[in-house]
RNA sequence: GUGUCCGUAGCUCAGCUGGAUAGAGCAACGGCCUUCUAAGCCGUGGGUCGGGGGUUCGAAUCCCUUCGGGCACACCA
């Protein structure tokens, strides 16, 4: 659907045409004072040095030449050489009805669908998920689903960290522990047992034991990397206790995940790319694209259009073991071979950026990558205290993600508790059981979410669970609002199916919700173009804020006139769709009531 | 040191392809629930847009400079 900018600026400039300047100085934009107008045109101003005129005498042309055109409601000139405009409400009617009849609310699709692998960058396995770790979760799944809802086709890997120093230690830790084991012994030469030694809550228990431990203790570090070297090579007692705890780690993983409404089509990790590498090393030296530097192997990535120095990407170090990078190239690799994706991205701390540009750099030199093939990578911001330093419990421990969520739901549940006391009604548990959950998600999700990703936040739980102004549960709440008008209206027998007719406007109120409806289409193909989920809800808040304005003006359900009452729901529903196509967009969803 | 990002109201942040009185939310203060959910709405107070130069009819926005902070800079991930 064309937009309604793109409406007056066509206007606009053919006036401009029509009067000798040229087209683009009709360039409308969104007025930046809405007590003036709703759109303006500073055209006449910038023309005015091209063309030696008074800017003013310019604007007055072309307003001369507008001023009965049937799109604008008025349409005048002001002081230096504004162009202030007001779009016909008629117009505006007949845009929102064709709005809620055409797929995606007229946004314009991609022309070019494509293949779009986004990299999470892996949570590691053994070790429970913390507030760093919902950043990655939470920007990946909504520009994962902001990617689909344009028509790509979006794998999402969550790139596990699982091949790592870790294992060595818990399993050293496991051996001390547990010496009986037959992981253990090496003489064992059956089959290992099918359930694992250990549970979720004992690997997280002795992860951080084993990593101060080896910080003390250099025999005690030199096993771990021992046993992380054996697993490696594929020591068959090793690698079945490895199989233990990746289950057992994944399912605990998939569980949180679930929780966050956060999926991946891919559980791979960085193990998967363990069979790549030694080829794609030799194959790499044969092509004279990597070289022995210092006993390392590296590739050269630095462009004489840099402005500092890029230091090569290391992919083999002198002792011979792989690193990130050469982890990171090898997946590439099999992602390549697998589903040949014509965009990545790569979605971790900024503090990693460097490091990808040279592997994204490394990736194309090497040629594992198409030249054409996009290679972007989101770095977000770190989730920081109140204090500005990085965020810890009150004890000064690592935030767990489940226990953030679980502070959240119990302020979701204070409110409603609340609330129910003061409308004298009793809460009732299912309802409570189904509703405390969405509104915490919302709560967490939007708090992050309206944050741009590369910078770092504040994340402050008393701010997260006060629910009022810009946060998830005011847009819920504004649907749910909405949802109870709806329902009323059913109630008294009436259809929802049949309200599908607009008026014009009748308030300032209404006007301006449904110039906010029609902004949709901008807002969110900016959010797409720019992989920035802020601008969604920065949307849907300003959607909110008009909704919520013209609720309190307006007395629906009382509506003695008929189509005007049906207009008005119809309107209703639009905004309803929408509010929840922009949720939906970020990753969470509304309830029926809260 | 080099590169990079940032500095806007007491706090957390928008605004940055230059435009009219710099906007929200929180906090403070004052109104609005016998009427569609007060997690709401309306209003008041609060800013030398870090400092200084420059370009321009016009700068928070562009350029230069300076101060203050974050982060990164080959064998970690």
């Amino acid at each position: 659907m064309k937009k309604v900018l793109e409406y007056i600026t066509d206007v606009l400039s053919q006036a401009f045409v029509q009067c000798g300047y040229e087209e683009k100085y009709g360039k409308v934009g969104i007025s930046n004072r809405p007590d003036l107008c709703e759109y303006q045109c500073n055209g006449a101003m910038a023309a005015a040095k091209v063309y030696k005129k008074a800017p003013i005498i310019i604007a007055d042309e072309i307003v001369k030449l507008l001023e009965n055109h049937s799109l604008f409601e008025e349409i005048v000139s002001v002081k230096p050489g504004f162009i202030n405009i007001k779009i016909c409400g008629e117009f505006l009617k007949n845009y929102l009805q064709e709005m809620a009849v055409t797929p995606k609310f007229g946004c314009q699709m991609e022309k070019e669908p494509k293949t779009i692998l986004v990299d999470y960058g892996g949570a590691n396995v053994a070790k429970p998920l913390h507030v760093g770790h919902l950043r990655s979760a939470v920007i990946g799944e909504s520009i994962k689903r902001t990617k689909r809802f344009f028509g790509n086709r979006v794998i999402g890997d969550v790139h596990l960290g699982d091949w790592g120093l870790q294992m060595g230690l818990i399993i050293e830790e496991l051996h001390d522990r547990q010496p009986d084991l037959v992981y253990f012994d090496a003489d064992y030469k059956g089959e290992y047992p099918k359930e694992s030694p250990l549970t979720i809550s004992e690997m997280e228990e002795i992860y951080p034991i084993a990593s101060e431990r080896s910080k003390k203790d250099a025999v005690f570090a030199e096993r771990a990397h021992k046993a992380t070297f054996r697993l490696q090579n594929g020591d068959p007692a090793y690698l079945a206790l490895w199989k233990h705890i990746m289950n057992v780690s994944k399912a605990d993983l998939k569980r949180n995940y679930d929780n966050l409404e956060v999926t991946f089509d891919l559980w791979k990790g960085e193990s998967d790319a363990q069979p790549y590498i030694p080829d794609m090393i030799d194959d790499m030296i044969e092509r004279n694209v990597a070289y022995q530097s210092q006993g390392a192997i590296v590739i050269d990535v630095a462009l004489e259009t840099d402005t500092k120095e890029i230091p090569p990407c290391l992919i083999r170090k002198s002792d011979g073991a792989s690193l990130y990078a050469t982890s990171d190239l090898a997946t590439m690799l099999e992602r390549e071979q697998l589903y040949q994706p014509d965009e990545y991205i790569y979605m971790t701390d900024k503090r990693q950026e460097l490091y990808f540009t040279q592997v994204f750099r490394a990736a194309k030199k090497a040629g594992i990558v198409k030249s054409d093939t996009a290679m972007n990578f989101i770095g977000f911001g770190t989730v920081n205290g109140k204090d500005g330093k990085p965020f810890k419990t009150r004890e000064g421990g690592v935030m767990r993600l489940e226990n953030l969520i679980s502070e959240i739901n119990k302020a979701v549940y204070q409110k409603m508790e609340e609330n129910a006391q003061k409308k004298g009604t009793s809460l009732e548990k299912e309802e409570v059981e189904k509703t405390v959950p969405i509104v915490g998600l919302s709560a967490l999700k939007y708090g992050d979410l309206s944050n741009q990703a590369s910078k770092d936040y504040i994340f402050d739980v008393d701010k997260f669970s006060s629910f009022e102004g810009n946060t998830g549960p005011y847009i819920l709440y504004t649907i749910v609002r909405i949802k109870s008008i709806l329902n009323k209206y059913t109630e008294r027998g009436k259809m929802l199916e049949e309200a599908d007719h607009l008026c014009c406007p009748t308030s300032g109120s209404e006007k301006g919700l449904m110039l906010t409806v029609s902004r949709f289409s901008d807002a969110i193909e900016t959010a797409y173009s720019e992989l920035a989920p802020y601008k969604i809800c920065q949307y849907i808040y300003d959607l909110s804020n008009d909704l919520n304005h013209f609720y309190h003006e307006t007395r629906i359900i009382d509506e003695e006139n008929e189509e005007q009452q049906k207009s008005w729901i119809a309107l209703l529903k639009l905004v309803k769709q929408i509010l929840e196509c922009g949720i939906d967009l970020l990753g969470f969803s509304a309830p029926d009531k809260m």
